[in-house]
DNA sequence: CTCATATTTTTATGATACTGGAAATATCGA
DNA sequence: TCGATATTTCCAGTATCATAAAAATATGAG
């Protein structure tokens, strides 16, 4: 991942919305939710949750695909692991990190 | 964490030059970096760098210690493993998570 | 006390983001 | 084709943020 990429990423998650939106995608899984069903649960308009739902598949962090007269989003969790890959990069220089030692979130791939 | 506090850390690290200086400060580890040596290293004014630091203070992102005449800052590694969490918070509901397959970045205590 | 260094605060201007109603688009069923 | 459902695009008003020069503050040395 960039800094431009991350940063976009970054901006996207940063509202009270979206941040809202998005965690209810992490939570949904794969599968992900329909638009209309995110904006009940978030009690959004229509045109605001569509606003933001843009936002957050502009950074790559969330996917669309259509199922009947749904849209249906969900979260691409490989670009909320580059996202967090990138912010703990070389964290530390390598040392053993902080207070409760945490050497690095490691994950499968990265 | 609370959402008001994890926006309030995408927001601190949603921008080119606060992200770069968070990145620095990870890398550095606890010991951290003066004011100066990161303005210097990201080739930004002084006042710049000082309204950015502030704001990743204010997120409680980073912290700040004096040393003689210099300011030092390091980054907050809980702070930044509380977001992490908060942003993976039962990913998936459970199940196994994707692509590469990553149940959930295990970190030590959350 | 005074000067030099390190950093922050203040300030003004310009740019960007959020909001939600109304209209437009896409899909489905009869 | 027509109507209903699901969602997006358009719009404009308001609010918030970034920038960097200049002035202010804090520390240390002589």
């Amino acid at each position: 991942m960039i800094a431009d990429t991350a940063v976009g990423a970054l901006s996207a998650l940063a509202n009270p919305h979206r941040l809202a939106a998005y965690r209810l995608l992490v939570q949904a899984g794969p599968e992900g939710r329909a638009a209309g069903a995110i904006a009940e649960k978030l009690g959004l308009p229509a045109s605001s949750l569509s606003f933001h739902l843009a936002h957050l598949m502009r950074a790559g962090l969330i996917s669309q695909r259509r199922e009947s007269r749904s849209l249906i989003y969900a979260a691409d969790f490989e670009a909320m692991n580059g996202l967090i890959g990138f912010l703990t990069e070389k964290c530390c220089g390598g040392r053993s990190c902080a207070p409760g030692a945490n050497p690095k979130p490691k994950r499968s791939a990265a």
